[in-house]
DNA sequence: ACAAAAAGTTAGCCTCATCTATATTCCATT
DNA sequence: AATGGAATATAGATGAGGCTAACTTTTTGT
């Protein structure tokens, strides 16, 4: 059975998420994702492609191969029920679960992971809501409007927010802008202004850049 | 504060249980335990005195500081919680924990090590009888006398077994032998040959170096 | 007591993953 | 179409951790 380093599992990851959110991977992107020299991510991506797990021209973009996407996919699975599994089993709150994911996520077997999900009822996604792969690699993950998409007066449904921050999962959490939360967009100030936001009873005023990273479904 | 590479920490846990079996700790024993050449062995405690872990002179044997006990107790106690934790809240069996341990005992962090020895209700032993330090470092670990140490007639109780072998653990859980059963010599043949034990109703015939990888306190 | 065996060290090499500095290539704007 | 700046790639270095082969020191057996 085919195992790979940490390294490797952290460059397909990056490379897999970055993807997913902007269409392509490139090389400085996934450098700055890794906080690693963009010499060094060229490097790696030699690495890559010799073992068949990105194809890749040079000066162009990168792509996972199968085999890529399904380590990536891998290791998405084990982060998220990591996740889920210090949330719901061990009372973490959802600000404090993705550094210590970041590290589990490497040592875990995919047999801890199994039993981890099954403790905790087998969720269909993490505590920020992101979909869970299965164990045997299938992901679903759609792209999902923001409350700044929202037209005014328009009522939706939180399901997911962006993870990396704890400090923004904080704030979201005071907000109770959580997923399964009820939103509606209230009024918009013109030019790019903030938005006002209900919740519940209450009204909320944020900015663009933090609705940006608040998914939701229509409802 | 200060945080140390995988090895590192491997090896001074290594030097830790090899001083506490056996009054000391020599290169070949290391590199056996950790199945490297002995020259990687040299090259290490080259690193690790001079990061003030261990103490060596050319030659001689190895001893760690008060600084690199510490570091071992840390990982030791992170070792121990997580195979208790593994058993007990995740329903493994006692031969599969410690594979599992030995790479998460590396990313956990000791807030996620004292959450779960917490969930499972702060054990002292984990699921092999070996003591579990304190989230402070501290550790009593005595030594204990073994099945081959017991007198005909003597009863005795087990109070740990050896842990590594998977195997072993198997065909000690299938004889009973396990932490807390009472046992006693029944029997033992001359020149160093087996032994038989008696276990609840049951006897079995044991050989020395089976024997030897079992403890007992006198009851 | 001393030679052979065992243990330990050194030397020199390798891979992985990183860096900085420099060189290419691409592309967007004039 | 040319060119300056951004993105990417290469070259060469480093440090961790490992290896084998050769050498030195210690221990042991007769």
């Amino acid at each position: 059975m085919s195992t790979y380093t940490m390294s490797v599992e952290d460059y397909l990851k990056a490379i897999y998420e970055l993807s997913r959110a902007t269409g392509s991977a490139v090389t400085t992107e996934v450098a700055s994702r890794l906080a690693v020299a963009s010499a060094s991510v060229s490097a790696m991506v030699r690495r890559l492609t010799g073992q068949g797990l990105v194809s890749h021209e040079r000066y162009g973009a990168l792509k996972l191969t199968k085999k890529g996407r399904s380590v990536a996919l891998q290791l998405v699975r084990r982060h998220r029920v990591i996740e889920a599994y210090l949330v719901t089993a061990l009372g973490y709150a959802w600000d404090e679960v993705h550094s210590e994911a970041e590290r589990l996520e490497h040592a875990a077997s995919p047999e801890l992971i199994n039993r981890m999900a099954a403790a905790i009822g087998e969720p269909e996604v993490d505590p920020h809501g992101a979909p869970i792969p299965t164990a045997h690699g299938k992901l679903e993950e759609p792209r999902y409007r923001t409350l700044g998409d929202l037209a005014v007066g328009e009522k939706a449904r939180i399901v997911r927010v962006e993870d990396e921050d704890p400090e923004l999962l904080r704030y979201l959490a005071s907000l109770r802008f959580v997923p399964g939360a009820s939103v509606s967009l209230v009024k918009k100030e013109p030019f790019e202004g903030p938005l006002t936001i209900r919740v519940g009873s209450k009204t909320h005023v944020i900015g663009l850049p933090l609705a940006g990273r608040v998914f939701v479904n229509a409802s």
